[in-house]
DNA sequence: CACCAGGAATGTA
DNA sequence: TACATTCATGGT
């Protein structure tokens, strides 16, 4: 309960984030992988280049040489990784995105992807295929310890904490990720962490 | 100059 | 299982 206390302190003091509220589900896969440990200032640069290139639909980014992808997403960093990854994570999402299947299912299928890992997984699954799973991020696991005061193992623990404390509702799992990266960064830009 | 940003894979013990 | 290293750009 007191988990569901701090969303409403964090809510009133930061407002409502709505989260990729814009432009398509296939843009929310792009970004998760282009965001991997990177600001998202830089991952807009490659966003805007990946725009004007026309190559942000599954279907240019499968047909784009590997090389002039490589230029596109250069700005975000780790710019041959992502391309790869980009590639494989968009083929993965044209056989899912229509699916049916249970979330868990899913969630398997996505973290066989190569470079996919928990968080890029659970961010596709909460923010592109409408499924209530909650994202942990490094600012997750700070707020765990300096708001709520508990320290935890792994990811999956992080996760099931606060999916065991809130009721499961797809909205509440998007604007609470979002506003706690709004908590992070207030931190980060008024003390020390 | 060092350090980090909405991580993940790989290697080592 | 638990750490260490690698990947790479741009901001502060």
């Amino acid at each position: 309960m007191k988990v569901r206390k701090e969303y409403d302190s964090l809510l009133k003091r930061f407002g409502p984030q709505n989260w990729w509220p814009a432009g398509t589900k296939y843009e929310v896969v792009v970004g998760a992988i282009l965001t991997q440990n990177t600001s998202w200032k830089n991952v807009e640069r490659a966003l805007s280049s990946l725009r004007i290139k026309k190559a942000l639909n599954e279907k240019r980014m499968l047909e784009i040489p590997l090389k002039e992808l490589e230029q596109l997403v250069h700005p975000s960093g780790y710019y041959r990784q992502k391309a790869e990854r980009l590639k494989l994570a968009t083929r993965k999402w044209t056989e899912l995105k229509n699916s049916a299947e249970d979330t868990m299912e899913l969630r398997r299928k996505w973290l066989s992807v190569k470079g996919i890992g928990p968080e890029t997984a659970d961010t596709i699954l909460l923010y592109a295929m409408d499924r209530p799973v909650f994202v942990v991020d490094a600012y997750t696991r700070k707020f765990c310890k300096a708001v709520l005061g508990v320290e935890l193992k792994n990811y999956e623990d992080y996760r099931l904490y606060f999916q065991k404390r809130l009721p499961v509702d797809l909205k509440l799992y998007r604007e609470y990720h979002a506003l706690i990266v709004e908590w992070g960064k207030a931190v980060r830009n008024q003390a020390g962490p």
